[in-house]
DNA sequence: ATGAAAGCGCTAACAT
DNA sequence: ATGTTAGCGCTTTCAT
């Protein structure tokens, strides 16, 4: 009943043609007010709605917006960075009047499955790809399709893709400092997924901090955890023999499960070992003592991604953009700098 | 390039008409095998892929499904179901060939703006709604909306709504059951957002297993904790003066915070106070001491959510659906009953 | 300022 | 088995 209404019964009702009720319909030029208000009192009168596909059929844009989360099960809710980007994206989304469609790829296999559905302008206007092992090869694919893509993260072989990406360098870099500054020579460092490129750039940070300082980076002080905290428990037990004084954790999850390592070889932090880790997601509050943390704009990040798409769909690919975000380091607890 | 492909130019490279193009696009019946093969031929050659919006249009369904989470931004990235839940409900939509849009709201505002854009025929197939205080308005609109629809999680006060939960009170009243078996008799409880059915239900839960056993329910032993870890920490906080010798607690989350708790008062888990929840998610296992806890099949629930809305969409609303999941106790190191 | 007409790219009922 | 003919519901030139 409600649902047979069509723009033409609109016009009908109103009196004026099928375009007339377009224009009011889109706030368009062109109408004399008195009609315009007509038109829109049979709009409200009947509660009619257009019909969004075939608006998006004639206007050759759907205005939805694809997220592409290239990720197994487990990185995608055992981290709650995920969880949190979705959530600024989907709000971005929102403010901007788009809808957002979520694709989450599990396996490269998916790919395959994927690839047709979102490349074919049409159903999405434009897409944020997150990077990852999985799927890297779908964004090379994708920035030669015809729908505007943007990159969450910075892309490993990717030149002239435009994409946001916090500075997890200088992030870790602060995070590496502030240890030094506070006495300690011994810094160990946990660090993410290396196939990643969060991971490679927080060590490189790692690195240069040390450099700066005049020591050397040595390598049986880093393990690889995985950003996931069973992989920092594991990656802290190796650490624990060559006996670290302070460590540097890629993500707050790393440090929870160091944090239990630390504990379980009956010393403490930060007394016996200072923390510092990089996210400041609500693990980092939640663990006792509260984690001094690198923190990331999450959230903005997110709006940052949306709005650098919208800019692409509007202006071309041409020149890529860039945005690198700046992160700050939060003092707490774990790194012994307050009591 | 590429892209101007349409099944008229692939119909006229194959020699064919559009309707049989079409016919073979689709699988269809009353094609010829040669000729069809002539023409999935050209559809390869030319890398053609149909244009999903005029699909929709023509055919009056666009193969997308919606996920209404009604959540204020904290509970949703504090609580690790949601993420968990999305990913179910995505990996179902993945399996049945439809694509997700994913519908994050806020505030009672956002109903406003959203439901005027899922509510109408088109852009729609289907949708998922978790409940939840916000957006309850929005289920009883829904339902009466043209747009077939599913609860996940029991609705109030909505007869009519076919829905998937667990069984949080049989869940509940095992997890308590187990602690009751074990010789407690002051058993606390923390509870969940009292405005949310499943906190309800699991109080229900706790109180029915109390009963059976000819305990009273005591009310100074039952405190809010909102699902948090914070509100936990809390509840358990003003629990603790009343001496509980074991605590039900309605997610793991809130466990957690009750273990920081209970160890802040100089007690131990489970040798002073026994520990039981529910949930089973990551953060069961990495607490020290694990766990015991109620396992609720959070992918399995997504599947059978997106499996009955696909019925509904298919056979009509009517009878509503019911899927109520078993939960299972799991048991770990927190209720004391292994060492 | 308004409307007629031509699509947008596809599906489907109806011939043949 | 194949093609013809209408749409699906809207936007958008292009006249007027």
């Amino acid at each position: 009943m409600t649902d047979k209404l069509t723009l033409d019964e609109i016009a009908k009702r109103a009196g004026v043609s099928r375009t007339t009720a377009s224009r009011v319909l889109n706030d368009g030029p062109n109408v004399r007010p008195e009609v315009r208000e007509r038109v829109q009192r049979v709009i409200a009168e009947t509660g009619y709605r257009p019909h969004p596909v075939a608006q998006s059929l004639a206007s050759q844009q759907s205005h939805v917006i694809g997220l592409v989360l290239p990720r197994r099960t487990e990185a995608l809710f055992n981290d709650p960075y995920f969880p949190r980007l979705t959530q600024g994206i989907a709000q971005a989304c929102n403010d901007h009047d788009y809808t957002l469609a979520l694709f989450l790829m599990q396996t490269e296999a998916d790919e395959e499955k994927f690839y047709p559905r979102i490349s074919r302008k049409g159903l999405l206007d434009g897409i944020v790809i997150q990077v990852g092992q999985i799927g890297d090869g779908l964004i090379a694919r994708l920035l030669t399709s015809d729908v505007p893509t943007v990159v969450a993260g910075r892309p490993l072989n990717h030149p002239n893709a435009s994409y946001v990406d916090v500075d997890n360098v200088a992030g870790a870099c602060a995070g590496v400092t502030h240890l030094l500054q506070l006495g300690h020579n011994r810094i160990g460092m946990l660090t993410g997924d290396m196939r990643t490129t969060a991971a490679l750039d927080r060590y490189t940070g790692y690195c240069e901090a040390l450099q700066a300082h005049d020591l050397p980076v040595d390598e049986t002080l880093v393990s690889e955890g995985y950003f996931t905290e069973i992989g920092g428990y594991e990656a802290m037990q190796r650490l624990l023999p060559h006996k670290p004084d302070a460590i540097f954790s890629a993500s707050d999850a790393m440090a929870l499960g160091a944090l239990r390592a630390i504990y379980e070889a009956g010393l403490t932090v930060p007394h016996d070992i200072a923390l510092v880790s990089f996210d400041d997601l609500p693990p980092a509050t939640i663990a006792r003592p509260q984690l001094t943390t690198v923190h990331q704009p999450v959230d903005a990040f997110g709006v940052k991604a949306v709005e650098m798409l919208l800019d692409v769909m509007k202006n071309g690919p041409t020149p890529p953009r860039r945005i690198i975000m700046d992160t700050k380091l939060v003092i707490r607890q774990s790194c012994g700098a307050v009591s």
